[in-house]
DNA sequence: TTGTAAGCGTTATCAG
DNA sequence: CTGATAACGCTTACAA
């Protein structure tokens, strides 16, 4: 497959490389209308597309930006990625997409290939264990925000959600529905994880604003494999907790998995409320009380600022932003005490 | 921010840029010690890295792939877009995904710019609608794998899930259960939408071939947003069937839905069995019972086919790969007429 | 209005 | 073992 380039182009249409290459870039104001035709028939003709590496090459720019996400499974990572995706399609730029697994390695060696393609920024939903290289791309002014999590020190945009407030939307409902014995079910708080601790945190400060009793017992935190014993060691020794609070859409299968394995009742034996609005908490029984993070806004503001930075890289400004959750109040959590009829919600 | 290249390195080595590109490409094997090691310190002193770019112009091939979805909030899409990325990932490939929406103008602008950025390759989830295109690339012996939908006429490589196999599971499954009065909900059956044609028709066959009724007004194939009236429409008539097969994720999550809206008992009332096994089936109440596509290897075989026709474009012969259903057998259908006691599947 | 020629940062082909 | 030198396909001054 012989490729046909500009200069098949020109030779064809009797005009030289350079006039083919305006045309291509439609400044056609200086072109008479003749040439102008013959260079469209023999594009036409010999079927070309213009080489956009050869013009990344000269331009210095190749209109794509990198994601680099560390669970492409997770939801919220879809749902981002997505808008991403579109706010890219708008303005031209295509979008390359590396899952890191979360393994700081992978992700550090993603980021130097993209950058070696030269995407014009990135993306990432950090690991938090690269701050070295995270730094030395904001030192060089190299467009980059961001997303879901953050890393101290590095002076970079980032879109995050108000970790904290959501854990206090959760708490707060619980607490003026009766519920007293409340716990959270979590991947273990590590240090570089930022919106693990956020939430954790936020629901202990919660819990202590509320006056409610700050029991250890009731802090699920460990790997998620582990949950399901977890969550068995407690109940098995009848101190499970009156209510939960699943910190993302991972722990909350967890949780609906082990309830289900042990016929617990929800909300009446075990309520619960979870981050993320999943895709089925409107028909699962009852129905799921969450809170939903703006994920489509995220990326839209993701991809927004972004594209700010590759529009003038020199002074731009950092900036974090928190997003507000939702609380979208459905049926797994209800007033506390309260002799109800059996019904489906 | 100055670009360092490799002439720079050349320089401060005090070698020539081919010796550099030698050294970049591992060919060290008649070099002296001496030099490589000069190199190597130039290269750490300047923070070099090299231009893939420049690279790609030369050598004509990026290292990247293009996939094109139809849907990115499929779950099928997600997932085969997990096994995509990760046997990329393996080969050192980069993926750019891009969403048509179902849109064939978006797709066919979609193709254009992928093959104007020199990917090495395209899979996609075609809308169907860009047969001359497909047909092109195929003459141009450029390096295309379909998946998911299939494009008669267009002899390229196709992943595609075994429909027909997959509605007859589940006819014969609610069949020898007892079941008569079975339905199919789907969105409306169109030429080019291979799949959903495969499916419909399939049901059609396995329920002639099981000897049961064929109702029209059990076959529900209406778009998504509809799917609620319709579904009504019959409810509110009493000519509800007992057993929905509901072709897709999306349709299930119609059905499910309106169950909900109308207190219908699953399975007792109304049986379901679904196609693509979504993260909930399990937690669901009943559990569901569900027609599992094979994501992961799908994805990975697509992939797989790319990467044997860009080594070799020459001697490909295409070929169509059907991935058997896998049926998980839960609770969402059980033997019909058979008194049981409630009890939590 | 159009052509010439010099890059862009690599790789590849040959000499040396 | 190493170095010139010519591509790769396009853009962009600068001429004409």
């Amino acid at each position: 497959m012989k490729k046909v380039t500009m200069a098949d182009v020109a030779k064809l249409a009797n005009v030289s490389k350079s006039t083919v290459s305006q045309y291509l870039n439609k400044r056609y104001e200086y072109m008479s209308e003749e040439t102008r035709k013959r260079i469209a028939r023999a594009i036409e003709e010999l079927g070309y597309q213009p080489n956009i590496i050869a013009r990344s090459l000269k331009q210095k720019t190749t209109m794509t930006i990198g994601v680099i996400v560390f669970n492409i499974l997770h939801m919220l990572t879809t749902q981002v990625l997505h808008a991403i995706e579109e706010a890219c399609q708008e303005r031209g730029f295509h979008v390359i997409v590396s899952n890191s697994d979360d393994d700081p390695e992978k992700e550090r060696k993603y980021i130097e290939m993209l950058r070696a393609k030269q995407v014009d920024g990135l993306i990432i939903f950090p690991t938090g264990k690269n701050a070295d290289v995270y730094q030395k791309m904001v030192e060089e002014r190299f467009p980059l925000v961001f997303i879901d999590r953050m890393v101290p020190g590095v002076k970079a945009d980032a879109i995050l959600l108000d970790n904290q407030k959501a854990a206090a939307l959760a708490v707060e409902y619980f607490a003026e529905r009766g519920y007293k014995r409340i716990g959270v079910v979590a991947p273990p708080p590590v240090s570089h994880i930022i919106p693990r601790m956020e939430r954790i945190e936020g629901f202990r400060q919660a819990l202590a604003k509320k006056g409610l009793p700050i029991v250890d017992d009731y802090f699920i935190t460990t790997e998620i494999p582990y949950i399901q014993n977890e969550l068995a060691r407690l109940f098995a020794s009848g101190r499970l907790p009156e209510a939960l609070f699943a910190i993302n859409d991972l722990t909350l299968m967890e949780v609906l998995y082990f309830i289900k394995g042990n016929h617990i009742k929800i909300p009446d034996e075990l309520a619960i409320i979870s981050i993320d609005d999943v895709p089925f908490a409107h028909v699962y029984t009852p129905t799921l009380t969450t809170i939903a993070q703006p994920t489509f806004a995220m990326g839209k503001k993701a991809a927004e600022r972004l594209f700010l930075q590759i529009a003038k890289k020199s002074e731009h400004q950092p900036q974090i932003f928190r997003f507000s959750p939702t609380f979208i109040e459905r049926g797994s959590a209800k007033e506390k005490n309260v002799i109800r009829k059996r019904e489906v919600t």
